[in-house]
DNA sequence: GATTGGTACTCTGCATACCAGATACCAGAT
DNA sequence: ATCTGGTATCTGGTATGCAGAGTACCAATC
């Protein structure tokens, strides 16, 4: 007897509770602005239980992995905490995902198809040629982060991808504060266009160079012009 | 009434139960050789709160932390294990820590001291003059170890410390499985040497460069003559 | 009025109890 | 002998209970 081919694929889990709750509070962390005010906002666990209808159990441990990732601070006996990373530690992410994101380009000038990175600069055709800022400064950030994005998946290395998604994720919170300044997008888009024209030329130095020396740059405005930190 | 200056140290804590079970079982594990035979390791939870004569609940919250670090690996419904690294993934740690290291290189030229830089040079004493090998491998290991962890320390950057610092735990089970080659081991050593110069050149470029393909070096060695992964 | 001592309350950390999914094993039928 | 169906048991996921640490507030005393 043959048997039936069906393709059919794994039943998919019903996600355990505590991953839900842990994607829910992610999220919820990540998109309110932490800087907005002074007060720090406390993760009271019996207050969740009860808004969210489960027990304590589940809850404790979607914290703990969110404590892990740097997103909750928890101080022993006194509770949970969103964290507030310092102008020190926001530095110390940036030069990180520079040191990360210049690999990214290396290994894309090695690995990559022609065709994966002509579709880097098809993000930008909407702004005109030769790096004309067109669009307005919110359609930029969009394509922006989806370029550094893009960067990483071309890269082919989950690793890399996987540690820097937690970075981009603390770094929109600083963003949310920081107001767009429009030279600094004209200067970036620019950035963007030699980067993809190094990719092209699979000139891996220069490529390297410029994604480092981009976000280092980004690095040295925060140093000099963010003072609402720490 | 002058206060009593007695310049005491607040008490410290008796170091919560997960975390005591945390740094037991990562010591545990990283000190294991877990890619000695083919067996999966399990780690049954009520086993271990009986060994450990505690409650399973702090155990999970340890075991869930070393999930994050990726040193266990737990399977919805069938229980945590100690986590194999598949080649793909070491050589991704690999590729990451050579992005970091370099990163570090290039912080150490512009930061560090001479006297700093120095240090470098004496870890390496031991072995004689012109990168000869004289001392053992055994000790050469160590101090290779030592050596970059000492460049991480020099960067001065503690997110890239802290997170090389499960790299260099996960490449250490890697390396237990690995015979130490003489000759890599010479050429190694030479590298280091050509990579001091570079930082007390002040250098950045090339001691960054330097950095760079000494790790990768390791990858593609890995990539080439490793077979017993995954 | 300020400071110290005490008390009561709150909340985390740990332990225990219960439940559901999964696996393994065994018996019966083909 | 093999396959199938059912059941027993194991194990992780979740809920709840309990105790100790921490804090805040109030009263009493100097």
């Amino acid at each position: 007897m043959a048997v039936a081919n069906l393709s059919l694929k794994p039943v998919e889990n019903p996600a355990a509770l505590k991953d839900r709750i842990y994607a829910q509070l992610k999220t919820a962390i990540t998109s309110m602005n932490v800087y907005a005010d002074a007060e720090e906002h406390r993760l009271d666990e019996r207050q969740l239980s009860e808004d969210l209808g489960v027990s304590r159990t589940p809850i404790r441990e979607a914290l703990c992995q969110l404590e892990n990732e740097g997103f909750v601070r928890t101080i022993p006996r006194r509770g949970a905490f969103v964290a507030r990373k310092t102008k020190k530690e926001v530095l110390e992410m940036v030069t990180v995902w520079a040191a990360l994101e210049s690999m990214a380009a290396r290994l894309i000038t090695e690995n990559a198809t022609d065709a994966e990175i002509a579709t880097l600069r098809e993000m930008f055709s909407t702004f005109g040629e030769n790096g004309a800022v067109q669009a307005d400064i919110d359609e930029y950030s969009d394509t922006n982060i989806a370029f550094h994005q893009a960067l990483f998946r071309l890269s082919r290395c989950d690793l890399l991808s996987s540690l820097t998604e937690n970075l981009f994720l603390h770094m929109r919170s600083i963003r949310m504060r920081t107001i767009a300044e429009k030279d600094r997008a004209a200067r970036s888009i620019i950035d963007h266009m030699h980067i993809i024209e190094a990719l092209e030329a699979r000139n891996t130095g220069l490529a390297e160079d410029l994604v480092r020396r981009h976000t280092l740059d980004l690095g040295r405005h925060i140093e000099e012009y963010v003072d609402w930190l720490e």
